[in-house]
DNA sequence: AGCACGCCGACT
DNA sequence: GTCGGCGTGCTC
């Protein structure tokens, strides 16, 4: 392909007086107009970077095109006073996906544009070439790591990694997903089990496509692959949705779309929920397609993002794979934009720009007259919609590769099968039932591997005074305080505020009831029960960091775990084939949530994790133990409905006038006084109650109303929810709020929160 | 975000 | 009598 050396837009501007609209980086709403000095004239390009006057000093800016003089009167305008670099920072394709979020999640420009550049770029300085020449890279030498590294567990881990990203990886990825992995490998390397690399980077020179290419697909997937490649080839914005089952081989698809974008000389950008739980989609694109992959992680260094950033932007890395944020990498001459488990909850921003990823990749991929791919085995009520409506179009895979069955999904109900029976609930008394206890035994004999799930942490979810009934609450949250024993302190999940166990109520100095089961006292349950198999634990608390999840996935693919105790952190994508038996230990937990969306949250949840389950050669099994069997989601994931459950919470959701058949926006308070942030909730509600559209908009307030945890912090929150037809209907009434928070005394603060997540 | 201006307590 | 607390307000 062409390497685009960006031929600077040039802005025609007529002397004397041209003007340029600015954003300016600091978190000041609108664009600002500056004049543009005759030095600089014919020299400015949009998305340069660009110092400008701001207040008493100078702000680091972005031109964005001319400006015409402002309405008001007597605003002294300023020149600009200088441009930062020749070829502007931003293409132009990402300036109108900026400007666009700006505008749709109410949020400065200036402060959007500043989010999405690199560290490196967003500070007034000079564009500086990052530019490490050579980059060192590790090399697995063997395909499985040697016995003789039993005894060296660092060493193994680091190795491990490496093998699980593909057997080649730049060492400063690998040190950053395990710390002191660049000695271990130096170390491996004197062993003779790595070599390690110095690649010089040259702009334009790159591997060859590499190996790891399977050369047959199913059925469904060489239709899902054809008729991609034909949209690909159509060329020109669309939307394809791509609803296959768990372990149908969605990455092979998203492969060869992204291998014939590249054919075309375009470039791809595939979005991910977590790079820490997926070394092994990273590894395979990484061993596709070599040095033309960009990751772009959380743990990047400055350096590195800038020197990734820098390398997209000029057409010599073609390829980013990354997590929400890497919806602004800059790939030039975008073709496919893939956002894999596209419902993951985690491509929505929970602070300052509140973006949802999926949603910002639609609108890039039609800003960029791009292909764009949305793939899950559970897809969003939002995306099925969008199919139904015909803005999607939607391609299925119905079938596991190999033909390997869907495994068998039974319940087991906790009413009934109480795991021990009878005597007073105290904090011995077990969760795990006989049935699953029973088929946990089984498949470990077997020699197999078990994944139990719980989206719980901790030991015991709430403390309940014996005596007077009270449950121990944080002293800053209204929240209960979990037990965390391996830890030996009561911890606030919200706040993280951590303190000693106490031993009796602090009201009536009772004894305490340790109620509510986590992963750690279910892991705890399993090595007592299970005394012959392996148990590890995988949740935030055990997995310290991004590299301890990896050690631990990497330790458990080595079947060096039988068993694996985990929270959603277990459910997501791997591809472990020892794992034949799956436990969720309590479907419920998720279903109580007080947000439209727990049913939908629990059944993509449950089919997640029950897609762990037979994705080698043997079949896999899957036990849910429940509550509430009769409930929606739990009874479609036993009948591995999604259909079925799709269209019945479509209805409810339709009667209910929730989305996706509305658009909602949150506005949230938060404010040291009750009293004050109540009164601030009641003015903003009065405010927006007169300020409604007529009935047949559709235009609804909900609220304003205590926030399901009234006080987090410290602080007592509150919120008001819109509810609209479309985004349109909101927007206005959005824009007058926004001018109205400047009334909002200070020591309350208000955010919106346009097409929000959750409603906590 | 900065960085002012602007009215009320402990110091030379 | 000043020096300075950080509460509100503006920045093309």
């Amino acid at each position: 392909m062409v390497v685009s050396d960006h031929p600077a837009t040039v802005t025609p501007v007529s002397s004397p007086a041209a003007l340029a609209s600015v954003a300016v980086g600091r978190p000041v709403r609108g664009e600002f107009t500056y004049v543009v000095p005759e030095t600089l004239s014919g020299r400015l390009a949009p998305g340069q970077r660009v110092l400008v006057p701001f207040g008493r000093g100078t702000a680091l800016g972005f031109f964005l095109g001319p400006a015409s003089p402002p309405a008001e009167e007597g605003v002294n305008l300023k020149p600009i006073h200088r441009v930062l670099e020749e070829s502007p920072s931003l293409p132009t394709d990402l300036i109108a996906l900026l400007r666009f979020a700006a505008e749709h999640y109410r949020y400065p420009l200036g402060e959007v544009i500043r989010g999405a550049l690199p560290p490196g770029l967003s500070k007034a300085e000079d564009e500086k070439e990052a530019r490490p020449d050579v980059q060192h890279f590790a090399v697995a030498l063997v395909a499985e790591p040697p016995p003789e590294l039993r005894r060296a567990p660092a060493q193994a881990a680091a190795f491990a990694y490496l093998l699980a990203v593909g057997g080649r990886a730049p060492l400063d990825e690998v040190a950053h997903a395990i710390p002191g992995a660049r000695e271990m490998l130096k170390k491996l390397a004197t062993r003779g089990l790595v070599r390690l690399e110095e690649q010089v980077l040259k702009p334009g020179v790159r591997e060859g496509l590499a190996q790891g290419r399977p050369e047959l697909l199913t059925p469904e997937q060489d239709v899902a692959v054809k008729s991609l490649q034909a949209s690909l080839d159509a060329g020109g914005f669309q939307t394809v949705l791509l609803h296959g089952v768990t372990g149908s081989g969605k990455t092979e698809v998203y492969l060869r779309a992204v291998e014939h974008a590249l054919s075309q000389g375009k470039g791809s950008l595939v979005l991910v929920p977590e790079i820490a739980l997926t070394p092994q989609l990273v590894g395979r694109f990484r061993s596709r397609f070599g040095s033309d992959v960009a990751v772009l992680h959380s743990g990047l260094k400055d350096r590195e993002r800038l020197f990734h950033w820098q390398a997209l932007r000029k057409g010599t890395v073609r390829i980013a794979v990354g997590v929400r944020s890497a919806i602004w990498a800059p790939v030039e001459n975008l073709g496919l934009v893939v956002v894999d488990e596209e419902h993951d909850p985690s491509f929505k921003q929970e602070d300052k720009l509140r973006y949802n990823a999926r949603d910002m990749a639609v609108v890039r991929g039609k800003q960029a007259g791009a292909l764009v791919l949305l793939g899950s085995a559970t897809p969003a009520l939002e995306s099925l919609e969008n199919v139904r409506k015909g803005r999607y179009r939607l391609l299925e895979m119905k079938h596991r590769v190999d033909d390997r069955p869907m495994p068998t999904i039974e319940l087991v109900d906790l009413r009934v099968e109480r795991p021990r029976d009878g005597g007073p609930v105290t904090e011995e008394a077990p969760i795990l039932s006989p049935p699953m206890l029973e088929a946990m035994r089984e498949t470990v004999e077997k020699g197999q591997q078990v994944i139990l799930f719980l989206n719980r942490r901790g030991h015991s979810t709430f403390l309940l005074c014996e005596v007077c009934g009270l449950t121990l609450k944080c002293s800053d949250c209204d929240v209960c305080l979990t037990l965390h024993r391996s830890a030996s302190r009561v911890m606030c999940h919200y706040c993280g505020l951590a303190t000693p166990v106490p031993e009796r109520c602090r009201e009536c100095t009772g004894p305490l009831l340790k109620l509510g089961i986590g992963t750690e006292r279910v892991e705890a349950e399993v090595a007592e029960r299970l005394p012959q198999a392996r148990v590890a634990r995988l949740d935030r608390d055990s997995a310290t960091s991004a590299e301890r999840v990896t050690e631990l996935l990497a330790a458990f693919a080595r079947r060096e775990i039988d068993v694996l105790v985990g929270t959603q952190m277990v459910a997501k994508g791997h591809d472990f084939p020892g794992v034949t038996l799956v436990c969720v230990v309590m479907a419920d937990t998720s279903l109580a949530i007080p947000d439209f969306r727990a049913a939908e949250r629990t059944f993509h949840l449950l089919t997640q994790v029950a897609g762990r389950a037979g994705r080698g050669k043997d079949p896999g099994r899957v036990l849910v133990q429940t509550y509430n069997p009769d409930s929606e989601p739990v009874k479609r994931v036993l009948a591995h409905d999604f259909e079925g459950f799709a269209l019945q919470e479509l209805e409810w959701r339709r009667a209910l006038a929730y989305p996706p058949f509305t658009r909602l926006a949150a506005i949230r308070l938060e404010g040291e006084h009750p009293e004050q942030t109540a009164s601030v909730a009641r003015m903003l509600g009065e405010f927006l109650s007169r300020r409604m559209p007529p009935p047949s908009v559709g235009v609804r307030l909900l609220g304003p109303a205590l926030a399901p945890i009234a006080r987090l912090r410290g602080r007592t929150r509150w919120q008001l929810l819109l509810k609209g037809p479309t985004h349109a209907a909101l927007a206005p009434l959005l824009a007058r709020l926004e001018m109205k928070l400047e009334d909002v005394p200070s020591g309350v603060k208000v955010t919106i929160d346009v097409d929000p997540g959750a409603m906590l």
